[in-house]
DNA sequence: AGCACGCCGACT
DNA sequence: GTCGGCGTGCTC
């Protein structure tokens, strides 16, 4: 017998391999098989068995590594389709797919004559059903899990299991603690956060058909699931379904696909939902159902102009009288505050007083941030990490100076002026494990913090009943001057927070201090009307062709020699403009006019191609990567749809 | 992706 | 003379 093997290369093909007669009884499509390949040895996966093959020379495969076949037929499928929609071998996206549990190359079995879990023909059941793309949107995530727990029942009572895809391992982690009391014994849940031990023993719940209520992050869109009836999306607008490396597909799509293919429903939920979901929405694409709950009424609500505010020492410190004062009456009152501040460290910025240097990442050439717990200066996009010289390394005349706020030197700040109060910090670096942010947010909820700092990490968990003040002084930070989604995405993170903190809070003030007091879309946060600033975007999008009014497309190269990458993206733009593609945009679209640039100590270029739709930009790509080599030392990553 | 093969330039 | 650059082709 004969197995087709897809491997983890990126080669569009599929290669035989003749299967040893002591293997016969236990090869299964959708297995992973240890075989040699290119003189390596390597895994690949098994995506159909037949008598004979064409190929002559055929080695045999070397071992088999799972019992259990981790795709079905229409798994495998699935994963084809994903794999031709971003661009990438069908081996590498089942690679991508491989579940949590069965990552370590620990795995290979070498008894085979344990086997005793048989369950991988048993999906080969059709389901019946409908396919339907819904949005679902609350005001508050109580309401959002109320929901989640009455769908949950009713697709349980029809004998139905519920995939629910998080963007990321805190909300699984969240989600799982909010169904714990009433599901336990039907959940399991997913994670690269979650230990080992524990991704087994949900695994083996989930293949033995234990469990109803599978929770887990973007690569769990590829589990086998028998008698899938409802795919949920938590969080839809978030970012991180995306893969941020090669493939760079995004679950959203791959989840899609899935509902589509089972005839079930996909169900997109949540607080703020995402432009473009609110925009296929309203061209009838998928369908906005109208989730539970009130919508809260925003009182007290306070802009605090920080252009008009007069006193300069305060400015400096950066909290304003208001925000002072505020502050001081929940003390007084014994009450909590949450103030939001997006930028990590003490110090954003460290230059030298003679010859106007800025301390840069050496690997990222991004600005360092000083944290003073480490005593270090830091790199926000890669992690580097040095101490800070005391005289210029640049001219050596002057000292470094630092400049700019972070939570650290707020936090301190604060401590100076309420030296009575109880301030913790929730950003990565005092709580980067999922464990340590709980630890916090639970002190938070038993009232053992006075006043809470806390960056975008600031998760759904938070109960703001006893919270009586909530600050934000993230606006201008949050808003990238780089990203056109800059003002979308903080947009939506306001929202959110809003409506989790009014539908809770007895006695709620909401301040926002800002230098950009006079943005239009502060009106609407005022008004809490989500619908129209997601309208009033729109608008804006539309005026300048950006997405969803046009397709952006990305194509990132990366090589640790500069000459490759420029070499490389040269010569794709040469091979678009060749094309002559009508309506097609590529930016830069001169080969003059490539910028590299340093990213974790290698080189980057960055290359956009929009056109009007997605179908313009994929015919182009379809037709210019068919025959189309990436050079030697040269990593290309396809991001299909970058925003 | 890696690696081998093969074809041209600039060096001890 | 040869060492080494990278274009092309192959991997069951």
């Amino acid at each position: 017998m004969i197995a087709e093997v897809a491997v983890n290369r990126p080669i569009n093909k599929i290669f035989d391999y003749y299967i040893p007669d002591n293997l016969i009884k236990y090869i299964k499509i959708g297995q992973r098989v240890k075989i040699s390949f290119a003189n390596r040895k390597t895994i690949g996966f098994v995506v159909a068995l037949k008598e004979k093959s064409e190929f002559e020379k055929l080695s045999s495969l070397e071992g088999i590594v799972d019992i259990r076949a981790i795709y079905s037929k229409s798994l495998l499928k699935l994963a084809q389709k994903v794999a031709s929609y971003y661009y990438c071998s069908w081996g590498q996206m089942l690679e991508a797919g491989v579940p949590f549990a069965l990552k370590t190359k620990k795995s290979i079995i070498k008894n085979f004559e344990k086997i005793d879990i048989d369950m991988a023909d048993i999906s080969a059941k059709v389901e019946q059903g409908k396919f339907k793309d819904i949005l679902c949107s609350f005001y508050n995530s109580k309401d959002k899990v109320n929901y989640y727990k009455k769908i949950i029942k009713e697709t349980i009572n029809n004998k139905k299991k519920i995939l629910l895809l998080c963007p990321d391992a805190f909300s699984v982690e969240c989600l799982k603690r909010m169904f714990l009391e009433d599901l336990n014994d039907e959940l399991v849940t997913f994670s690269s956060q979650q230990s080992q031990k524990i991704n087994k023993e949900n695994l083996e719940k989930l293949y033995s058909n234990n469990a109803s209520i599978i929770i887990g992050t973007r690569s769990c869109v590829f589990l086998d699931i028998i008698n899938l009836g409802l795919i949920i999306l938590e969080q839809e607008e978030s970012e991180f379904y995306k893969r941020e490396d090669s493939p760079r597909y995004d679950a959203r799509q791959a989840a899609l696909f899935r509902a589509q293919a089972n005839n079930i429903t996909l169900l997109r939920v949540s607080l703020s939902p995402s432009l473009k979901t609110y925009y296929q929405v309203e061209n009838n694409s998928i369908t906005a159902e109208k989730g539970s709950g009130i919508k809260p009424k925003v009182t007290n609500y306070q802009l605090i102009d920080l252009n008009a505010e007069e006193d300069i020492t305060t400015r400096k410190k950066f909290i304003s009288y208001r925000l002072q004062s505020a502050l001081k009456k929940c003390l007084d009152n014994k009450k909590q505050a949450v103030i939001v501040f997006n930028r990590r460290g003490s110090a954003s910025i460290m230059k030298c007083q003679s010859c106007k240097e800025v301390l840069k990442c050496p690997r990222c050439e991004t600005i360092l941030s000083y944290h003073y717990d480490k005593a270090q200066a830091v790199c926000h996009q890669c992690n580097y990490t040095q101490s800070v010289p005391k005289m210029c390394p640049n001219c050596n005349k002057a000292y470094i100076k630092f400049y700019g706020y972070g939570t650290q030197k707020l936090e301190s700040n604060l401590a100076y002026m309420f030296p009575e109060a109880r301030i913790e910090r929730l950003d990565i670096d005092e709580a980067s494990k999922i464990k340590d942010r709980f630890k916090i947010i639970d002190k938070y909820n038993k009232g053992k913090i006075d006043f809470l700092i806390g960056t975008q990490i600031l998760g759904e968990a938070i109960d703001f009943t006893n919270t009586n003040c909530l600050a934000t002084l993230s606006l201008e930070s949050l808003i990238n001057q780089n990203d056109f989604r800059g003002l979308e995405k903080s947009f939506s993170f306001m929202f959110r927070l809003l409506n989790e903190y009014y539908s809770t809070s007895k006695e709620p003030n909401f301040l926002i201090q800002t230098f950009l007091s006079d943005l239009k879309a502060l009106k609407f946060l005022e008004a809490n009307d989500y619908k129209s600033f997601l309208a009033l975007e729109l608008n804006e999008r539309k005026a300048l062709k950006l997405p969803p009014y046009s397709s952006l497309s990305k194509i990132h190269f990366r090589s640790t020699n500069t000459t490759k990458v420029q070499k490389a993206s040269r010569d794709f733009i040469k091979r678009i403009n060749e094309l002559n593609a009508k309506d097609l945009i590529m930016n830069p679209d001169d080969i003059d006019e490539v910028e590299v640039y340093k990213q974790r100590g290698s080189f980057a270029v960055e290359l956009d191609i929009k056109a009007k739709d997605l179908k313009i930009v994929k015919s182009a790509l379809d037709t210019i990567l068919t025959d189309y080599k990436v050079p030697s030392q040269v990593l290309m990553v396809v991001e299909l749809e970058a925003v």
